[in-house]
DNA sequence: GTCAAACTAGACACTATTGTCTAAAACGTC
DNA sequence: GACGTTTTAGACAATAGTGTCTAGTTTGAC
């Protein structure tokens, strides 16, 4: 048994490859090993001997992209502008570093895709996914809106709920791009972000929900 | 040529509905039309008798689905609040009037998922769909916030980018619930709405814009 | 160079599906 | 009840895909 990893490893990573552009672009049904086994350069039965079947090649290219993505992910929440002087300047730099490097590419196009047409149908895989994923996104964004609350400069009630909210902001106006599978320009990311950013500042923004509840009257500009 | 019309008016509905479900639940080459047939309760040659093959069939089902879903959206888009004292509620029945009827419906399940699942192997068939659907509901919208905007209620720069961050804020709270296929109760609906609405509002109430401009150069679109 | 492991190419049985065809049955109208 | 239309059930060829098997080839470590 020597330990041919290198090729071994090249060939598995080619096929994962392969197999994650197929299933994304024809759906676990559309999708034949053939096809993959073309797209990989490898030949059919080698895809059979690595993953005994269709069903395990699948849940093996879903973890696999998941791990990175989760691993992209958590990279860029480190980098949530902890101290800052121009908040809307790092927010949207930061918006547009999670978009660009985890919604909008290429895993993020798969995972999207592929929960909404196999979810159902696979409900163990994706709800680990949902749970380590989405997931501890919200309350992982909800912990940094928490710092930023606490020092002042956003006035936040629900962390988790304004985590959520921020990112339904980032997307509102990419969902008509990504929804066929485009891929946003940077001109695009960026005003989007800005977009959401400013929103988002404006109704955390100041003074509220001290005296009066939720109603108009606040100040903006600290 | 007796005119037969219920009869065969039943038997399309009929399967137009089945294969809905069915074409929803395993995607377009999942879906097989001995499954449909026997959903909808009719012989398979009925089926190529109506609509000569499977593809024929999948774009009349999503055609048929579009249609439905448009009365529906400008239905409720009709219901928007025209004059109100109580926004924040108004505001809040409409938005779950929106998503109750038309974002969390049967039809509106069934076109997020295929337009996700084969929105790229059929452009015109769904390009049409954007136009005419999420392309006109932001831009309807707009116009009832332009309304609100000129009556001095809330404080709107970008109509369009409002009525899109609206739809996006209340989908904000659904989405992880949506994604399954699961449908939101009641409950979940009303808090979504109520949270999607108080932001909203926070963000576009009261006198802004004026003193300090947040920044130059906004409204980018291509 | 040897050797074992991995890879390839192709044939193979099996199943599922599409779309056609035919003859019988059901339906509705007159 | 007769008639035309629609529906049905089933057989049918054609195609495509899955998963297995085998025999031959490449690969990499020693």
């Amino acid at each position: 048994m020597g330990h041919t990893q290198r090729g071994q490893c090249a060939k598995r990573i080619s096929i994962l490859d392969a197999a994650a552009q197929v299933f994304c672009r024809e759906g676990f049904s559309g999708a034949s090993i053939d096809e993959i086994a073309v797209e990989a350069c490898v030949s059919r039965q080698t895809i059979y001997n690595h993953y005994r079947e269709k069903e395990t090649l699948f849940t093996a290219v879903v973890e696999d992209v998941m791990d990175r993505a989760n691993a992209m992910l958590f990279s860029i929440l480190s980098t949530f502008p902890d101290k800052s002087d121009h908040l809307e300047d790092d927010l949207t730099a930061f918006a547009v570093r999670l978009t660009k490097n985890c919604l909008c590419n290429q895993d993020g196009k798969f995972l999207r895709k592929l929960v909404q047409s196999e979810g159902e149908r696979y409900p163990h895989l994706f709800e680990t996914w949902r749970q380590h994923g989405p997931g501890k996104i919200g309350t992982a964004l909800g912990a940094l809106f928490a710092r930023l609350s606490h020092k002042g400069v956003l006035r936040i009630d629900d962390f988790d709920l304004a985590a959520r909210q921020f990112l339904a902001l980032v997307n509102a106006d990419l969902q008509m791009i990504t929804l066929f599978g485009g891929t946003p320009t940077d001109e695009q990311l960026e005003s989007a972000a800005r977009n959401a950013v400013q929103t988002f500042i404006r109704a955390y923004a100041g003074p509220a929900s001290e005296a009066a509840p939720r109603t108009p009257a606040l100040a903006v500009v600290s």
